[in-house]
DNA sequence: GTCTATAAAGGGATAGAC
DNA sequence: GTCTATCCCTTTATAGAC
């Protein structure tokens, strides 16, 4: 931990990777603490609580995380190179932070209700445009047809699902973390061509 | 809990449920004492400590779970039908365990090493078939080539994934349960075409 | 704001009666 | 085998000095 920057700042971060990588009932404020270079009274001072500081963290996990999802579905672009560019940041951002899924679906599981009153539905307009892409798309006969819901989820699945198996992944495949984030790097390029050939 | 079934058999159930539920960090031994209708004592009595109890259950769950996914595979099919009974057979068992993939993940995640050593490779021939398949009939024109470990991914990504984002899929869509099964439901439909088109 | 020391609660595990 | 009572370590949370 660096020095030069505050104690909220150090807090946030060494639970934000403690919270991500045990949950919130596998983590231990002392961690926490150790892990920020401080001790425990500190979190509380700044946190009240466990279950504050990691309904913190979450949110802000959680609000860092969502905006990315969703940016590049209202780009101005041709459906095939929107998928691209979705698949590539979305498999990009998650080979840095390849835990995150397995994290918000987790907590999202414990404390549903929460989830949805705090965040807040990702406003309802989002798949709006590509909606509109999707049927114009179909209307001159590059696609058949597809609902928006539909083409979303096995997109997002394709891309993400890897991420949450990989431990099963390399389990079963006796494969280094190199060799997985290998693989997802050619999955950049096969999960739109799959994607379109599965549309068209 | 009824009567008539043998304690070890009502702490196994209690002890599933709950595990399955909370993980193992998450779960309590009261609370499964109390699920399965007896006290604390004699889950020490069956099952020396929680983690022993714990690796009983996990075991047990994912010896159940695994064969049934890999059945399929090796069936004497074509690759279309092939397809349709996986994906059949897939979202049907997911429907009465939707916690089970979340439940996997994590405790492979958590003790990704033991998982290897005691459940075992699946054994690696268990994908020849289908590569066999795949390339016989790639050969005869009827599918463009895709390796059998991306066909097997991007299948199993499309049946599991939204159980595992089944909350935030709720959350975000406002959708009962019964509408998210209903959703499932067409999927056992659309998958097998999305999956027919992508590798034709 | 930051620390040490300690209270208070939680929860896994065991002893011992029946 | 099953129960009650209890031990005791772990972990969260607070008090109080500096």
């Amino acid at each position: 931990m660096k020095k030069d920057i505050s104690t909220e700042e150090k807090i946030k971060q060494a639970a934000s990777k403690v919270f991500v990588k045990k949950g919130l009932a596998g983590a231990r404020m002392q961690e926490i603490a150790d892990e920020a270079g401080i001790n425990k009274a500190m979190l509380h001072y700044y946190y009240r609580s466990k279950d504050k500081l990691f309904h913190s963290i979450f949110m802000e996990v959680v609000k860092e995380f969502t905006p990315k999802i969703i940016g590049v579905l209202n780009a101005d672009l041709p459906l095939q190179k929107k998928i691209e560019r979705y698949v590539e940041e979305y498999i990009g951002m998650l080979k840095n932070d390849p835990a995150i899924p397995l994290f918000i679906f987790n907590e999202m599981k414990n404390n549903p209700k929460e989830f949805i009153e705090k965040v807040g539905i990702v406003e309802s307009g989002v798949l709006d445009k590509l909606n509109d892409q999707l049927i114009e798309e179909k209307r001159v006969g590059n696609i058949r047809f597809i609902s928006v819901h539909e083409f979303m989820i096995n997109l997002v699945s394709l891309c993400v699902f890897p991420f949450l198996a990989k431990p099963m992944f390399q389990g079963i495949f006796n494969a280094s973390d190199d060799e997985f984030y290998k693989f997802m790097e050619m999955r950049k390029k096969s999960i739109p061509v799959f994607m379109m050939a599965a549309i068209s």
